[in-house]
DNA sequence: ATCCTTTATTTGACTGAGTCCATAAATTGA
DNA sequence: TCAATTTATGGACTCAGTCAAATAAAGGAT
């Protein structure tokens, strides 16, 4: 199920060269905002509209093979690795998004130490801070 | 440090009836949009501008009185329990929020597998979910 | 290969949440 | 009490994303 033109036609959705150019330009791109993408699928495709990604964006992020996150203050970003339970550390200052893995392995993160009578289906971690090349910068402008 | 003049003070803000009015209908509503506190405040206070109440809810955020949250796709909440690191659970389909403590105690939530260069100082948890209600509407309409 | 139905894409208007900025008002501290 | 500083107001504006109607492309049956 790796082929995307199988993932698609398994799901019952019509293969496009739009939604193709999305997928490729996610793999190439993690961590993308949908514009950036819609950019990206441009420079494949002669042109894209703003919808055609974001439906695009959607249908694949519902279907799994995409993943979609929405840090505080930021658009929604785009990634291809899916299914591993990974997590985000992100720059507060510039942005920067890293993967990481689940500290606690396969899926303890799912427990929550009270559930309030929710069924809980995921546990979104985010690790906010400051990158190394930020730190970089403000200890130089601290100097 | 209790009393939000003296914090107000503390902090080297001046303390006007907005801001006083914005935390205490942080207090009262907690998890609410600066759209449903701006209503608030204006029950109390005759009149906010738009801009007052976000202004007021940013720099208290930013002193620490008050915490925001952004989760995706929906507008930031605020709410005033802060400093106990304690993280949310939130419905998909009502939006219902509410709070849980941090699984493992302390702040080893604060622990990444691998910190990739960066400076972590917060690690941010979101259960995502159905709450009880909605469990027991969707498995009604399942009937 | 062609036609027909279904599914996607395009275009352009529109919304919600939040920010920017200049002016007016309130707060502070001397 | 009065100037200096800090906030608030009002209104325009931006950004990310959605809606809806019309058009085009895919997929299946013939």
């Amino acid at each position: 199920m790796k082929d995307p033109v199988q993932f698609l036609r398994h799901h019952g959705l019509s293969v496009t060269a739009q939604r193709l150019a999305v997928l490729r330009a996610v793999s190439r791109r993690s961590h993308s905002t949908a514009e950036v993408i819609a950019e990206e699928v441009r420079s494949e495709i002669n042109a894209v509209s703003r919808q055609a990604v974001y439906n695009a964006l959607g249908t694949l992020a519902e279907k799994g093979l995409i993943r979609r996150i929405q840090p505080a203050g930021s658009p929604a970003l785009y990634e291809d690795r899916v299914n591993d339970n990974h997590h985000h550390l992100i720059c507060r200052t510039c942005g920067k998004t890293v993967d990481v893995d689940c500290a606690k392995g396969r899926a303890p993160c799912l427990t929550a130490a009270d559930n309030a009578g929710f069924e809980i289906d995921e546990a979104e971690v985010i690790y906010w801070g400051t990158c190394p090349k930020c730190l970089a910068k403000s200890a130089r402008s601290r100097a």
